[in-house]
DNA sequence: GTACTTCCTG
DNA sequence: CAGGAAGTAC
C-alpha cells in the first residue's frame, strides 16, 4: 500500500504505489528457496497407499479397478492394460459396472458407465472412510490392512511412543523430534489426500466430452460424502498433531499460562471446525514476516518434503498412460507448504499458546509490516479479520468473538500470500473439471465470502474500471470463491460506486452552471477540485492509495458530458443520462496486474 | 431464464 | 451498502 499521501511523491511516477505493497517486495529474504528445497523422501512415501489398501480390501476387483487407479503407474498400468480390451480407451476398458457385474457389451454402455464411474468412486469413498483414522482407536490394530496404513502413516510416531519412557527425564531435544514426526505424518496425510485427489482426476479427465452430463451427475452423487470425508481426514491428522504438540510441551516446562480454555486437552472439534472453515488471509504479509521469521531461522535441514496438492491434468491417454510412475507433481503446493518448516507451526503454535492470540507474534513483525503498510489496523493478528469474513455490511464489524485459539495456528496462520499467486491457476483447473474445486478453496484459503478488504480493493479497483466484467472481477479476486450471490454482490458493490459517482458529477456539474461557469473548458478535475475530494472520501477513505491520473481525466470528461447535457437541456429526458453513461463506459482502463494478486491492498 | 444495469429506498 | 423493482439484452 502507498503510504504516502498523494502529493507525496515516495514513488517517482503517479502510478506506482502498488509495489511496495507486494509481498516479494515487502520481503525478499522470503522469495529464498522456499520452494526449491530438497524433498527428502520418507519411509513410507513410496508406492501408492492408495494402491496398497486396494490390493488388500478388494482383491476380487483388482483387476479391473487397477485399470484405473495405476494409471500412473508404469508396471501395473500396462500389465493390467494388457487384459482387457484394447480397442475402448482405458477408461471404457477399466469401468465395466462393479455394482451389477454388467459386461461390457452392455446394453446401456452410457448408464453402465457412469454406474461404473460410481462404484469406483464410491470405493475409494470406502476406502477413505474405512481407513483408521476415522474409527475409534479400539479398531485400529485389528484389521491388517488398516494396520498396514497405518504403519504407512504413522510409523516414526508409533516408534516414539515405545520411546517414550526412555525419553523421559531428557526431553529437551525430544519436542523438535516430535515436531518433525508429527510433520512427516502430515506430509503421509497430505500424500494420501492428494493421491486422492489425482485418483478422481483420473477417473474424471478419462471421460469422454460428451459425458459432461455423466460426470456433473456422479459429481453431485458423490461430492458431499468425499468432502466430508477428507476433510475430516485432514483435520483429524491436524488436530492430532497439534492436539500432541501441545501435550508435548505441556511437561516440558513451557509457561503454559494463560492458555486456559485449551490447556489440559484441545478441542479437536474446534479445531477442526476452524480447518474446515478457513479464515481469511488479509493479513497475509504479517503471517508471511511471521513465518520468515522462522524460515531464516532455521536450517534447510528442517525443511521436509514438499508434497503438491496441486494436483495437474494427469495425460492418460492409451499411448501415455504409463509413462507417469509417481503421482506426486513436483510442484509446491501453499498447502504443503503451511507444513514445510517442521519447527514453524510448533513455535507458533507455543507462542500463541503462551502469550495469546493478541500479542505481537514476532520481534519483527508488527513494525515492519505495519510501517509498510500504514495502517494501524494491520498490526494485529488475523484474528479479527477472521471473524469478519462474510460479514461485510451486516453491522457487526466493530468487535467480532475471538475464535478458537488453534484455528488459526494450523490455517490461516499458516496460509502465506503465495496461496494467491495458484489460485487463479487452481480455479481454473477447478472450473474445467467440476470435481477439483472439492477441496481447493479449503487447501488454498479461498474466501467463502466477500470482506471488507475486499471492499476497499474494489473501491481502488474503480480508479481503473467502472464497468468491470464479472470475469474481470473474478480474475482481481483470486482469494474469492465465486458463486453466483457473491458475483452479483461485487456487481452491485460497482453499481454502487457508479451510482455514487454519477450522482457527484451530476451535483458538481450542475453547480458549476449555478455558478456561472459558462465554458466547458473551465471545468476541470484536479486533486485539489472538491469534487476529487469527494470521490477520493469515498473510494480511498484511508488516502493511501495514489490515485491514477486517468482517473482524474476520467472524471472531468464525465462532468463535462453532464455539464453539456444539463446546459443542453437534455435532462427533461427521462433517460438523459444514458448516453453519458456510454461514454463512460469506453473509458475504463486495464487495472493494474498487482490487484490480481494482493489480497489486502 | 439469466445476467446486468439503473433507480429507488432504507 | 443492500434489497428490490424495472428495464434491457442475450
Amino acid at each position: 500500500m502507498n503510504l504516502s499521501l498523494p502529493d507525496q511523491s515516495m514513488h517517482g511516477s503517479g502510478e506506482g504505489g502498488l509495489d511496495e505493497d507486494k509481498p516479494e517486495v515487502l520481503l525478499p529474504c522470503f522469495r529464498r528457496n522456499m520452494y526449491e528445497e530438497p524433498l527428502p523422501s520418507t519411509p513410507y512415501s513410496s508406492g501408492s497407499i492408495i494402491s496398497q489398501l486396494l490390493r488388500k480390501t478388494l482383491p476380487a476387483k483388482r483387476a479391473m479397478e487397477e485399470g484405473h487407479y495405476y494409471l500412473c503407474s508404469a508396471d501395473s498400468g500396462q500389465e493390467d492394460r494388457s487384459s482387457v480390451s484394447s480397442k475402448d480407451s482405458m477408461a471404457e476398458a477399466a469401468s465395466p459396472n462393479v455394482s451389477t457385474g454388467a459386461s461390457l457389451e452392455g446394453e446401456h454402455p452410457i448408464s453402465d458407465h457412469l454406474q461404473a464411474k460410481r462404484a469406483r468412486v464410491e470405493n475409494i469413498i470406502r476406502v477413505m472412510a474405512g481407513s483408521p483414522t476415522s474409527r475409534p482407536h479400539g479398531d485400529v490394530d485389528k484389521d491388517p490392512y488398516r494396520e498396514n496404513k497405518r504403519k504407512q502413516r504413522l510409523p516414526q510416531h508409533q516408534e516414539h511412543n515405545l520411546d517414550v519412557g526412555r525419553k523421559l527425564g531428557r526431553d529437551s531435544s525430544s519436542k523438535d523430534e516430535e515436531c518433525h514426526r508429527l510433520k512427516e505424518q502430515l506430509h503421509s496425510m497430505q500424500r494420501l489426500l492428494q493421491q486422492l485427489q489425482e485418483k478422481f482426476l483420473q477417473v474424471y479427465n478419462q471421460e469422454d466430452p460428451d459425458d459432461e452430463m455423466n460426470l456433473d451427475e456422479s459429481t453431485d452423487y458423490i461430492r458431499d460424502s468425499l468432502e466430508d470425508t477428507l476433510k475430516e481426514e485432514l483435520s483429524r491428522a491436524v488436530g492430532e498433531c497439534v492436539d500432541r504438540v501441545f501435550r508435548k510441551m505441556t511437561p516440558t516446562g513451557l509457561d503454559m499460562s494463560p492458555p486456559q480454555r485449551m490447556c489440559s486437552s484441545p478441542d479437536i472439534s474446534v479445531e477442526r471446525k476452524a480447518i474446515q472453515e478457513p479464515a481469511q488471509s488479509d493479513d497475509t504479509q504479517i503471517k508471511t514476516h511471521s513465518l520468515d521469521y522462522y524460515e531464516e531461522s532455521h536450517s534447510p535441514q528442517d525443511q521436509t518434503e514438499a508434497l503438491s496438492l496441486v494436483v495437474r491434468k494427469p495425460v492418460v491417454t492409451p499411448l501415455s498412460a504409463p509413462s507417469v510412475k509417481r503421482p506426486f507433481p513436483v510442484h509446491q503446493s501453499p498447502f504443503q507448504f503451511n507444513y514445510s518448516a517442521p519447527l514453524h507451526d510448533s513455535q507458533i503454535l507455543e507462542h500463541l499458546l503462551k502469550y495469546g492470540p493478541h500479542s505481537n507474534f514476532l520481534p519483527c513483525m508488527p513494525t515492519a509490516a505495519a510501517m509498510d503498510r500504514g495502517s494501524p489496523d494491520t498490526v494485529d493478528l488475523p484474528w479479527d479479520a477472521i471473524a469478519m469474513r462474510s460479514k461485510v455490511t451486516s453491522g457487526h464489524l466493530g468487535h467480532h468473538p475471538r475464535p478458537s485459539a488453534l484455528g488459526p495456528v494450523t490455517v490461516d496462520n499458516l496460509c502465506l500470500p503465495h496461496v494467491k499467486l495458484e489460485c487463479a491457476e487452481l480455479q481454473g483447473m477447478a472450473e474445467r473439471n467440476p470435481y477439483m474445486s472439492l477441496n481447493i478453496s479449503f487447501y488454498l484459503n479461498i474466501q467463502e465470502g466477500l470482506t471488507p478488504s475486499h471492499l476497499k480493493k474494489a473501491k481502488l479497483m474503480f480508479f481503473y474500471t467502472r464497468y468491470p466484467s464479472s470475469n474481470v472481477l473474478k480474475t482481481y479476486f483470486p482469494d474469492v470463491k465465486f458463486n453466483r450471490c457473491i458475483t452479483s454482490q461485487l456487481i452491485k458493490w460497482f453499481s454502487n460506486f457508479r451510482e455514487f459517482f454519477y450522482i457527484q458529477m451530476e451535483k458538481f456539474a450542475r453547480q458549476a452552471i449555478v455558478d456561472g461557469v459558462g465554458d466547458v473548458k473551465d471545468i476541470t478535475v484536479s486533486r485539489d477540485s472538491e469534487l476529487f475530494r469527494a470521490l477520493n472520501m469515498h473510494y480511498n477513505k484511508a488516502n493511501d492509495f495514489h490515485v491514477p491520473e486517468r482517473f482524474l481525466e476520467v472524471a472531468e470528461i464525465t462532468l463535462h458530458e453532464f455539464y453539456n447535457a444539463i446546459s443542453a437541456s437534455k435532462d427533461s429526458d427521462p433517460s438523459w443520462k444514458k448516453a453519458i453513461y456510454k461514454v463512460i463506459c469506453k473509458l475504463d482502463s486495464e487495472v493494474p496486474e498487482e490487484f490480481k494478486t494482493s489480497s489486502y491492498l
